[in-house]
DNA sequence: CCTATACTAGACCGACCAATCTACTATTAA
DNA sequence: TTAATAGTAGATTGGTCGGTCTAGTATAGG
């Protein structure tokens, strides 16, 4: 494997996520994001217009491949819709960021909707991919009859945004055990 | 009626709800909660010791009574579980600023929960005081045989944490509807 | 070699941040 | 009248913010 040199944009776009990961659009210094990029400033502002275009690059080549990385789902026909969904939730369950933190697309949705209309249409558009994901998971299992027989793009919708919630309890209070018994409280809202 | 005065305290906390609640934490600048409020920056610091010490205050006065205007729940014995739910879910629907913002507290708590612990807890303080007021309801449904038999402290969390979810949708994609009829998703959840 | 372009480099800028400081006023009690 | 306390007032401070500026280097095409 040749080791390719990170250019100073990847760095950036990897600390980037990272920082409003961690602190939110507002907490995330450039300062700190230069430093930890090892990165000067100059070299920053000629690939990104302003602290906002570094933002949203980073939504498109970042945060939205990494969401996509869990919630992407690959329609097997031989898989049943429950199996799908359940193993998605255990990949989920294993990530501990994701237990901290939440959903990085969800606290950056949730800090900015009000606040930047461009940050939040990046935002609503992969929400809007995810549901579009699930739904045909949903479909199928409808077919099969797994699943309740109701709107499958709102039940895909009501999922998602339940699973944020239950994602974005405090640090303290979440963990591996706790989020996967609350997924089962909703999985009942699902079955058929 | 007597027209009560606003003290500079009273006046710095209402001021300071809206502003963390609108822009978050970070976002919230005392120089501009100073001067919605019409107090000079010294007798702030009369009051508080710091910006962190006026928002745990705000937090303890008007924070939390809010929270609790919708969801403590007056448990009338000849009430039937679902409809008192059923009731706290319509009020929530028809405020505005519930359906743009989200939860207050909620807000806080996902902003904060891993980057301040004094803030994060006086946050986790308020979800257990929700979640046992809750609790209380499901258990009352439980025996009237309205609510499925689980644990009832379990469910608790798992629907607050999942209203939240659903109240934390953007702003263009929330409204009266869309959240009652996410909410008719979590009831299937919790009915018998 | 010359020149244009892409990128690196970091000093610097004004604006804004939370917090401090000294001075002043209103109220109460001795 | 005096003294103590509570609260008002806002100029000022040191630090950090996002963003600009000028200078320098690397690379490729002619």
């Amino acid at each position: 494997m040749i080791a390719k040199k990170k250019t100073s944009r990847d760095k950036l776009l990897d600390v980037t996520f990272y920082e409003v990961y961690t602190y939110g659009y507002c907490g995330a210094a450039t300062a700190t994001i230069l430093k930890k990029a090892g990165v000067p400033r100059g070299s920053m502002y000629h690939h990104f217009a302003s602290k906002k275009a570094l933002v949203l690059a980073m939504i498109e080549e970042r945060l939205v491949p990494k969401v996509r990385e869990f919630f992407d789902y690959e329609i097997k026909e031989d898989m049943s819709a429950l199996r799908t969904i359940e193993t998605t939730m255990k990949k989920i369950s294993k990530n501990k960021l994701l237990l901290k933190h939440g959903c990085p697309l969800h606290r950056l949705m949730f800090e900015m909707g009000a606040l930047d209309e461009d940050i939040a249409d990046a935002c609503e558009k992969e929400f809007e991919n995810m549901v579009n994901s699930f739904e045909k998971v949903l479909v199928l299992g409808m077919e099969s009859g797994e699943i309740r027989q109701t709107d499958a793009k709102e039940l895909a919708e009501f999922f998602i945004a339940s699973s944020w919630g239950i994602l974005s309890r405090t640090p303290k209070s979440s963990s591996k055990e706790v989020f996967l018994r609350d997924i089962e409280h909703i999985m009942i809202a699902l079955r058929a």
